[in-house]
DNA sequence: CTTAATTGGTATGTATCCTTACTATTAGTG
DNA sequence: CACTAATAGTAAGGATACATACCAATTAAG
């Protein structure tokens, strides 16, 4: 048998696209029209306030190119701000506007729910060890993606009890 | 903390995102040009010659629409053959090349080989854990995806013992 | 300090992905 | 058998996702 059944990628393949259909579905029921790289975009953006988009990329793991649509699209919908940075002309510095604070602290729970729903059929002792084995492999397989998971380092380094 | 990090849909994404990396990196090496769904399409195909595009789709899990596309692509290659069914008029049936074929029973092992390295960082005990519960989650949710996997039952029953 | 190398961002091109709409064809019903 | 419902496929449109190439700006090297 060389079905494809049974393959990691397939089942990753599809466990993805179940969690980016219930995503739209939740969001859709919430009457919010944002996609999960938007969600994750202001998530960063307000755990950053003033991150530019390549450390965006690097803090979500998307390339540049893919990125810069995503928030050419909050932008026009009014709930990111871009602005050229005063130290660095090339960068642009993010902030989230105030809809765009509002609207993300509106879907924070609808979101934080859905996460259960994307892996129902397993109980809570199997889902955290999915989440677990989960963690471990993207860990593990970070530097194997071309868009890798990056820390942001702020340069003023403000401390972090 | 409202990051992202924890959640099941970036860490499901971020494993997918590493998947296909993975997929393409080693067929590249393989010097083969196929991306992770003309790969499945060709698998599926191979194990259901005659099968139409609909029928393709929803054993793969992919809308009909994205599978029109990857269809032209395999043909354009000189992989599949796609001629219009004799019985049904609207429906195109689906098979191998020659190519096809050769093609497919030479980057068998190389797929194989490559679904261990997606899930690097893990040990055998955890890869089957792993495995068993992305099986278990996506049986439940299957019919949460807009595009679920169906059964193909071929219209000339012939027994499969 | 001048040049070379790097970096931030955009543009372009290919391939997914999915939705809705539409045509052609077939199946189902009275 | 006429009419309606359902189905196979394509078309069009929006959003990822990534590679490569490119420009402008900054940094590093000498």
């Amino acid at each position: 048998m060389v079905e494809i059944y049974n393959m990691a990628g397939h089942l990753v393949r599809r466990l993805h696209q179940i969690s980016v259909a219930v995503f739209a579905e939740k969001l859709a029921e919430a009457k919010v029209d944002l996609t999960p790289v938007q969600f994750a975009a202001l998530s960063a953006i307000h755990a950053r306030p003033g991150i530019d988009q390549a450390s965006l990329a690097g803090a979500i793991a998307y390339d540049k190119a893919t990125l810069g649509g995503v928030i050419d699209r909050l932008e026009s919908k009014g709930l990111v701000q871009r602005t050229v940075s005063p130290t660095d002309r090339r960068a642009r510095v993010l902030g989230l506007s105030e809809d765009g604070l509002a609207l993300f602290h509106r879907i924070i729970p609808v979101v934080r729910e859905l996460q259960n729903e994307i892996l129902s059929g397993l109980d809570d002792a199997e889902k955290s060890q999915l989440l677990g084995l989960l963690k471990k492999t993207t860990d593990a397989g970070n530097d194997k993606s071309r868009a890798p998971l990056r820390e942001f380092v702020p340069e003023a380094g403000q401390k972090k009890s």
